[in-house]
DNA sequence: TTTTATACATCGAACTTCAATGTATGTTTG
DNA sequence: CAAACATACATTGAAGTTCGATGTATAAAA
């Protein structure tokens, strides 16, 4: 199995990332494993694609971040949705059902046997 | 109903773009058109985002292209799919039912009715 | 004690979107 | 017939993105 493309990553990080933590709060280390285990493997993110969006939602206020020390001793910045964060992802669900209606549709037109 | 997001846009812009050329021979003029309308007005690509995706298609060799001249008398760059571009429709096609399956499959971990 | 796993972060190359701008020509309208 | 509009291609530059490589630090395991 290939790996997926970059374009399709980067569809979908948003939408996952914050489904993940709608769920529980986690943290960045966590979620690459969650993100590789729920996919079955077929989705990996590296630590330079994930931190960057991280950032990137912080900023837009749609997750809010607090320094935690685990049990183990270490330190782990956990991640929690927003409100903002909330609406947010109701919006990219309805975007993805809208695209995928739409490219289903295209194909439906030419039907290419997979 | 607000524009679908950059991300979005260019997850799918290949595989629409493929499809419609599987379908019939088209120039990028007619390719806006085409995909507004399949849309229902939902995406529309502008001439600075579906020209350089063209050429990047074409220099992959998904793509080929003719210059020829319409009824109109008017010149058009007609573009053709080629065989490495249906097999990568069919790749991308599969790569796009892969990831739909998999944040289908999160959101049903953790319903957010729409 | 060395290696492995955990955990965060940034850098830079390569690529992308897309509004703006430019050129050119056929068609419609006042 | 002149002006406006629609058709048709293309490039530029700003802003953003992915992601491998690299860096730092610490706990656990070999």
């Amino acid at each position: 199995m290939e790996k997926l493309s970059k374009e399709l990553i980067g569809a979908s990080s948003t939408p996952i990332i914050l489904s993940i933590l709608k769920k529980n709060e986690s943290y960045g280390y966590e979620i690459i494993q969650s993100i590789k285990e729920i996919s079955g493997g077929k989705i990996e993110f590296g630590e330079g694609t994930l931190y960057p969006v991280l950032h990137k939602l912080e900023k837009k206020g749609f997750i809010e971040s607090s320094w935690k020390i685990a049990e183990s001793g270490r330190k782990r910045k956990y991640y929690n949705i927003s409100n903002e964060g909330e609406k947010e992802l109701k919006t990219e669900k309805q975007n993805w059902n809208t695209i995928n209606q739409i490219i289903t549709k295209i194909w439906k037109i030419e039907p290419n046997l997979i």
